[in-house]
DNA sequence: AATGAATGAGGATTCATTCAT
DNA sequence: AATGAATGAATCCTCATTCAT
């Protein structure tokens, strides 16, 4: 798991109200739609303020960014929690549970930042909104592992499926905002996950193994 | 399918430039990243010609994304005669080749003008972004669904299916730009494939039918 | 009466109607407030045309109130006309008729387009746009003049009293654009006539023929 | 008397400089004529100056204008306390003076500006820009009304002529700005008082009370 | 450390006008 | 003579940033 440390510098109050503002505002409307202005006005600072407690426009986008990936990477840590303390009954039931929660515990705000980031031409602000989501996966896969039946044939490859989990619902997360009503929303992420568990065909029923592709 | 017909109107050259800068130009920094006038330069005219021949900024961004969905909806249409005129042997074979096929054939271009629009505060910009890959995704929903034994208990879902491959591949190709050669990518677009037909647990070893959350 | 002839020169249909076109524009936003484009739009000609048919824009706005002018002048000669072949019956129902007349004879459109002419800085539109004021006072003073008892004392001025009259209506007409109703309209210049003619105080109540101030 | 309160606020200099030269310009050249560049440069501030200071260009127009008329206003308190002071002697030539006075201290620049605003498609602004002269007519009216004879057949009507006089002093103040000399203008704005006191024909040589047009 | 003022470049957009066709 | 394209400067306004207080 990637460390991604950021925020236990004690921030002044002026800090802190600067910083949730750039979240939001860049959240909403990404590097480039937003200014600083506009940040300084919804964090009820003059615009030199931010100036004094951060360097510059791009230094502020980057601790927002690393701001709201520390907590997604606690979120992280504590979904392993979860998965450590699991009892070993229904397994397919826990996990689908803690994704379930994971997923509404994930709001939009830092998810849309961390597209913009992955969207942006910065590399390293790229490879700092992957990691939280990397941490997610590495974090599933491992448990997911765990339930595996070793001897199976063919055998699921965990990291593979915790990424298409991820990465899917992360996406869904993002392109639905307004088009559903949280109810709506959760009942296609559990039709999303159930889908991911089922697979399409039985094995039994399934071809074999799929060809490489032509 | 939607229809989100395009471009069919004759450009004169200099709006062709134009547009082609504007696609890859806002593709690559985003609505507000983008300025008029390195749109002009980048085709070659003065900032004038582009308000001659587009009304605003605005115009010209809903232009360009109209132009990259109507060739990416020439694409759905495209799977779909390959999806008709499928022998009925290998279902999942066939079905994944053509997959693959679709996932190389779309370059980032598209797909990040699309994130972008779908980040952006414009509902309509979001409609227009998501409205090609609801066309693929019922484009394979269809054909998937005609392959599924009706009988089945549980019935996979080839909606749900359809819609969490696509979205992931979608997000993959969006946030894995520089990170992997052109191999890499293949190799992982094929596990996630491999992955997604399979399923996690063969049914046979699969716990009950997952509880509904909670 | 001073010559501000124009416009007898044969005008194609285009040349016609960016003059019309341009003297609704031009009285609408003034001189500066409108565009050549703008006029080209509303005479439904391309631009290029109106610098075929008109030199420049000064020249244009020129001609414009050249020919609203020449229009009013024709009222003036039609008030002087009116005027010679008046009975000698009842003299200030007769003129009060005609000033009425000519009163609602008078668009909005020329009397703010004159108006803008007077508050430019260009001497040379400042002159022609006084001008036809200038025709009709001086009518409607001979006229007067030729109906007042040249034995009265005080012996009123004609000249000042049209003049007062005139544009007292003239400011009237176009700073009362849409208070009031056409009807109100009416009667309120009715109003105004009637205390004209009358004066505030009756000689008879009046004080002594006023002090020339201070 | 409408409320046209303004200006009170404290001004920093450089406010005061812009506003003055905006005063200054809009009434030279209009709404349109006049640029945010013009005024700064006559300000001795930079651009962005003004709009620091000043929303933006309507607004600051507004601003101009509610600040003329503020000073325009406190001319009609000036006036009522005048005629409330005037002892009951010669009301004719006390009336007289008063009028003359307010004439000869408008300067051109606030009767330009108001103009140009009744002029303009605002209707906020026309409104604003016709209230100072309602004020002085009004002011003149309740003083005239005094001094009518309330048994006078016809009556006179005060509020009516004060309207007459007022706006055709108005109008002949910036129609005549530079063709005549201030010795010149005083004598001509006598000439009309003095026409308007008298009226046209001695009441007791005149007409009928005139026909109601047809 | 908070504030207002300054900077100067750049944002989108439109202007009047002219050139090739 | 009609048209589209070009020109280049000007429009209003905002940007990120820094300098004086």
């Amino acid at each position: 798991m990637k460390q991604a440390k950021a925020e236990p510098v004690k921030l002044t109050k002026a800090a802190a109200q600067i910083l949730e503002a750039a979240i939001e505002l860049f959240a909403a409307y990404g590097y480039f739609g937003t200014t600083i202005r506009h940040i300084a006005q919804k964090a009820k600072v003059i615009p030199m303020t931010v100036y004094r407690l951060f360097k510059n426009k791009p230094s502020l986008f980057e601790m927002a960014l690393r701001t709201v990936i520390a907590r997604s990477v606690d979120q992280a840590q504590f979904l392993k929690t979860v998965f450590d303390n699991k009892d070993n009954g229904n397994v397919r039931a826990f996990i689908t549970a803690a994704v379930l929660r994971w997923y509404e515990s994930v709001p939009q705000q830092p998810a849309r930042l961390m597209m913009y980031a992955c969207l942006s031409r910065n590399e390293q602000w790229q490879g700092l909104a992957y990691s939280p989501l990397e941490d997610i996966i590495e974090v599933l896969a491992e448990t997911l592992d765990e339930g595996i039946d070793k001897k199976a044939k063919p055998r699921p490859n965990a990291a593979v499926a915790a990424r298409t989990l991820i990465l899917g619902l992360f996406q869904f997360k993002i392109t639905h905002p307004k088009m559903r009503s949280a109810r709506q929303e959760k009942a296609a992420v559990e039709d999303i996950l159930n889908q991911w568990w089922m697979g399409i065909f039985p094995p039994s029923l399934a071809n074999p193994p799929a060809s490489k592709s032509t």
